[in-house]
DNA sequence: GTTCAAAAAATGTGATCACATTTTGAGCGA
DNA sequence: TCGCTCAAAATGTGATCACATTTTTTGAAC
């Protein structure tokens, strides 16, 4: 009796993304790995392995490793005492300290970055927020989540921050998965487009207005998660 | 005429630390290199070679890739365009970004430990203080270094944080660097051990002062810096 | 001394391999 | 059916290699 064999843990989430640029390959795979967990493509408790990913990416094991090492150095994924590699699922307490996270850092980086946003970024803000309206009213949920990161970091990209910036961008990659199970289940109808306030701050360059704006559209996204839905969150697995 | 071998870019300051515990030899690369970096035995503007590193510390430069891969994630290390990696120079900008990353995240990690702070944990924090004041005292920047990171992890890391935490290492692995050679040009004595007044608020149980006196630790310390210092500091290279 | 070009050396990258460790599945007995 | 054992398969790790890229050095010309 021959032993059936078991399929390799692929990522086609990760797939062939066609605009990840040039660079050295681990940076690529880096980018497509974290694009994945920031549209929510890859789901909480999803395994990661190097030869899965490897192989749905088209490329040998070692710039998976580092763009794994990377990203799990950036909250994306975690490593099991096991050293299995997966997407963390979200409980109360963790999400509780990304919303505070969220809160503490990100009016801060918007209003740091407020000086620095020309007209020309505006409009480039304005054209992502029509293009989130419409993902949100044809029920495009990764159009949604795309345009909704792309929005909050041409914000607080427009300065030159090192430091500020890069740590949001961690909590993104972090709170991703879970939303993007959070919204598929609510729908793009429960979703709210808050936008138009930051741009509004921005417009008039309103640096304590923006602060606001940034903190009521993080705490009124997060508002949508109840304690139902987190309750119902599975619990993470014991490597 | 014979070429003269260049020598490797050692890395003699990750040496063969003796408590780096056991786990996958590419972890224990990192602990030692971020060690290095927290007490700022690596000096900003030092170049970091796979090669140099993993002679140093006697292992193949597989690991050793993977635990730089990872340091550079939290922004311990930068990669340039060229693809050398550095400890990055400290700039106001970037520095006054730090110190405000600082300023809203420690204190909101304070207060959130602080149930979970123990008679125990207060014995052991009151530990610490006194082994940073006899390092103040015989001059020992790094034991300063040392103790200090010490207290304040000790402090945070009371709770099952898992966002706030980690955002915080990541800052200290960041301005470790800068500090120690700051530490050194002004001497121990210009230090004062402030912390006096974080043990006061813990066994008091008082979160609010507990809060404000990180706060307050942070700006002393940051105090130190002024405009000369920064202003002396080399200019990051361009790679 | 400076500048330039070319060669040598250093360095990072991706592939591959063997091995250690962990997980899975088959087979067996109760 | 469940539980156990063991072998097979999957997976992560560290070493090594060849190659691409970058930096440094050398030697010549001015």
């Amino acid at each position: 009796m021959t032993r059936r064999t078991t399929a390799a843990t692929l990522a086609p989430e990760v797939g062939d993304d066609d605009d990840i640029g040039d660079g050295p390959l681990h940076d690529r795979v880096y980018r497509a790995l974290r694009d994945a967990l920031v549209t929510g493509r890859i789901v909480p408790g999803r395994a990661v392995t190097l030869r899965g990913l490897a192989q749905s990416l088209g490329v040998s094991p070692m710039p998976v490793r580092e763009a794994i090492r990377r990203i799990a150095a950036e909250g994306g994924l975690v490593v099991g005492a096991n050293r299995r590699v997966w997407v963390p699922d979200m409980d109360v307490e963790r999400f509780d300290e990304l919303v505070r996270a969220r809160s503490l850092l990100e009016p801060e980086a918007a209003v740091r970055a407020l000086p620095h946003i020309d007209a020309a970024r505006l409009e480039r803000l304005r054209a992502i927020d029509a293009a989130i309206d419409a993902a949100l009213e044809s029920g495009d949920v990764e159009g949604y989540m795309t345009g909704n990161h792309r929005f909050h970091f041409e914000i607080y990209g427009a300065g030159p921050s090192r430091v500020l910036v890069p740590l949001i961008e961690s909590l993104w990659l972090q709170f991703g998965p879970f939303m993007r199970s959070v919204y598929g289940r609510l729908g793009t109808a429960a979703l709210v487009d808050h936008h138009v306030h930051a741009l509004a701050a921005i417009a008039d360059g309103d640096a304590a207005r923006l602060a606001e704006a940034i903190r009521a559209d993080i705490m009124d996204g997060m508002d949508l998660i109840d304690g139902t839905v987190l309750g119902r969150v599975t619990p993470q697995p014991v490597p």
